[in-house]
DNA sequence: ATAGGGTTAG
């Protein structure tokens, strides 16, 4: 019907613009729509109308209908425009919803609950929220049906008090009984982080319904309470409460923050079961708890099976791969996107940045902000702020100042990556000298900015700087969290205040996790500090069962004084536990493509000249009066395996490589898995004043710069 | 005669 419309109509009709009366009497005198219209026995326009309007599904028949509407005289019919309004909002045309809306004499309550959805629905909440108000100022009173729109609208403020202003309405108007709108105030709450206030309100409620209970299970899976979220979640099954595919999203969300694989992959096979599994929401909550749980293959497939383009399984997917170790697979991914012309947005550009960072291939990084800066994200803060971080951690903290420099409303966030970047490359005062500059600018640092300013003062080992910005942090209303006492106890153990540092342990408020007693157990190591490092050792044991890095750590410890018993225990343990220690390896970057060394690695095709190269630098070394320290590196089982030689440790080998592949005075970067060996970290020093290089070592914890035969850590790491 | 609530990627 609609498209036996003259054509002459639509051409009338300019796009994404309503129609105006003051057009009506051109169309008037245009069009013989009345004619058709009147051709229907007992025509009825309010059917006719909106069966239409369910049919539509792109504007130009909208508009072309509008038209007719207008001709028609029936614009002042609310039934009709009622119709119309929802149908403009849900095609996103909420703006041409608004001016028919405008056109409207006298909006009554059905008309406004249509224009708050439509602009709840697209989520422009102050402007959902400016129509409710006004709907009271013109003496319209809302009814059941109005609110849960604004509360949703409510919800997506940055904070709570509209929506307790709403709540009030809500008592006052008599609608605290209705099961819509108790349901819409659990999840107001829930996302305004007051999921105490939210489980109040459910509480209440008496005859709950799916959504009220997946309302609350999001909402503790949204704040940080995964498991209480699952908890509810079984009482839903022991009361046998109906569920659906939306509930399970979040149940799936739940399993995924808890890293729970095996209920994961029950409650995927419930979903095959149920016929559910072809639901592009939950397919995309599947892939993503595959693809955080490391089963990338699984994600993969689920990934692929789906035909239809969707920006958040896409997005899921990059996440698994930048994640998981995999950062080439998630950049290709994008890359991929881009040739098939699917969709993305600034989450996957975001994800991408990510996974550049995580790969640490300067070239890619500078590829992605080139591609960044020709695109609509060029000011997108967010996107910058991850560009600053991708190039501190490509090695390149000059340019992530540049990118720093360019953004000009610079939020906390901004600010903390660029400190955090010059900690990351042990340049505390810059560091120290951005935090000042923030203060000046008038931001408020928030708890990262503090993780950022203590590691920098860390890694430059400022210790009284350090202590100085911990004890500020309540100045800020900021509690200290568990990694900011591990700063703290890290300032401290590694310049030797080791009793100062377990003094801090005991004394905090909060019970110390698996990071702070890390810390401390490090410091025993530099200082050979046995007793202490048990202890540590054996909490981080208990806390942490499975982490090879501790048990690791004690060994060393052990290793350093000699006690070489104790490293055959330690040795015992980890077998009984089945864990083995992660091997080492060493990326470097030349022609922007990454090579792989392993220790003692003769796989790579020009092997004979990288030994060769090792060769006459071990010599230029020695005649240099390098000495390694040979004993406790043989038991170092931080590093690589010891082999009979000290030379070919995955770093040195990545050197020799990357001398001979570049032109002199080339700047080498390379990439470690783990931290650096005493021996590597002294003998890069003295290359890079023998060959006259700058090398940049990204070892598991931070940048070394290597130069004129000294590090920019200081030998402090 | 019209219409309402919950979810996933970060």
């Amino acid at each position: 019907m609609i498209s036996s419309l003259p054509k002459r109509i639509s051409t009338i009709a300019p796009l994404f613009q309503p129609l105006h009366l003051t057009q009506f009497k051109y169309l008037h005198l245009n069009n013989n729509l009345l004619q058709e219209n009147n051709t229907y026995n007992n025509f009825n326009p309010e059917s006719y109308y909106t069966s239409c309007l369910s049919q539509i599904t792109h504007i130009r028949p909208l508009q072309q209908l509008h038209a007719r509407l207008l001709v028609s005289g029936l614009h002042y019919n609310g039934f009709i425009i009622t119709k119309f309004l929802n149908v403009s909002s849900n095609l996103g045309l909420v703006r041409y919803a608004h001016e028919v809306f405008d056109e409207f004499p006298d909006p009554y309550v059905f008309l406004w609950n249509a224009i708050i959805r439509g602009y709840s629905m697209q989520n422009m909440f102050s402007e959902a929220i400016t129509m409710y108000l006004r709907m009271h100022e013109c003496g319209v009173r809302p009814d059941g049906y109005t609110i849960p729109h604004v509360l949703k609208a409510c919800g997506g403020l940055p904070s709570v008090r509209v929506g307790r202003a709403v709540h009030g309405h809500i008592f006052r108007l008599g609608f605290d009984w209705d099961v819509f709108v108790q349901n819409g105030l659990v999840s107001l709450y829930a996302k305004c982080s007051r999921i105490d206030v939210a489980r109040v309100v459910f509480d209440r409620v008496d005859d709950r319904t799916v959504v009220s209970w997946t309302s609350i299970i999001s909402g503790y899976a949204q704040n940080g309470q995964p498991w209480e979220a699952l908890k509810i979640y079984r009482e839903m099954r022991r009361l046998s409460e109906e569920l659906d595919w939306v509930t399970l999203v979040s149940v799936l969300s739940a399993y995924t923050d808890v890293n729970d694989l095996q209920q994961g992959k029950s409650l995927h096979g419930c979903i095959i079961k149920l016929g559910l599994e072809f639901e592009a929401d939950l397919r995309i909550a599947l892939t993503t708890l595959y693809a955080k749980c490391g089963e990338l293959v699984v994600a993969k497939s689920l990934f692929d099976q789906m035909e239809v383009p969707n920006v958040m399984l896409w997005n899921a997917m990059i996440s698994g791969f930048a994640k998981n170790g995999c950062a080439e697979e998630a950049i290709q991914l994008f890359w991929d996107m881009l040739s098939k012309n699917i969709r993305s947005d600034s989450i996957t550009i975001r994800l991408v940045i990510l996974a550049c960072a995580h790969a640490g291939s300067l070239e890619q990084a500078r590829c992605m902000d080139e591609f960044i800066t020709n695109s609509d994200y060029k000011h997108d803060i967010y996107v910058n702020t991850a560009l600053i971080d991708m190039y501190a951690k490509c090695g390149s903290i000059e340019l992530a100042r540049r990118v720093f420099d360019r953004i000009l409303n610079k939020d906390v966030v901004a600010w903390s990556a660029m400190i955090v970047g010059y900690g990351l490359h042990g340049q505390g005062r810059e560091s120290i000298d951005l935090f000042q500059a923030m203060i000046q600018a008038g931001v408020t640092p928030n708890d990262v900015t503090f993780i950022g300013i203590l590691t920098a003062c860390n890694h430059s080992g400022l210790v009284e700087e350090g202590w100085y910005f911990f004890h500020s942090m309540r100045q800020y209303g900021i509690e200290p969290r568990h990694q900011h006492y591990a700063c703290l106890v890290d300032l401290l153990g590694r310049a030797g205040f080791l009793e100062q540092a377990y003094h801090i342990i005991r004394k905090m408020p909060i019970e110390p996790h698996v990071s702070v007693w890390g810390a401390l157990l490090g410091a025993c190591k530099i200082y050979r500090h046995v007793t202490l490092g048990e202890y540590a050792a054996e909490r981080l044991f208990s806390l942490d069962p499975y982490n090879t890095g501790h048990y690791v750590q004690l060994s060393n410890l052990y290793a350093s004084v000699r006690f070489w018993s104790g490293v055959a225990k330690v040795r015992v343990m980890m077998k009984e536990r089945g864990l083995s220690k992660d091997l080492g390896y060493s990326l470097i970057e030349i022609n922007g493509k990454l090579e792989a060394f392993r220790m003692a690695d003769k796989s790579h095709p020009r092997s004979k000249e990288i030994f060769k190269e090792l060769e006459i630098l071990e010599r230029r070394l020695k005649a240099a009066g390098y000495i390694p320290d040979t004993e406790s590196v043989l038991h170092d089982l931080s590093h690589e395996d010891k082999e009979e030689t000290l030379c070919n440790h995955s770093e040195r080998l990545a050197i020799a490589y990357g001398l001979i592949s570049t032109s002199p005075g080339t700047t080498l970067r390379i990439t470690k898995n783990l931290r650096a060996c005493v021996n590597c970290h002294s003998a890069t020093k003295m290359i890079s004043k023998l060959v006259n290089r700058e090398i940049v070592v990204r070892d598991a914890n931070r940048f070394h710069h290597f130069k004129d035969g000294l590090c920019s850590c200081g030998d402090y790491w």
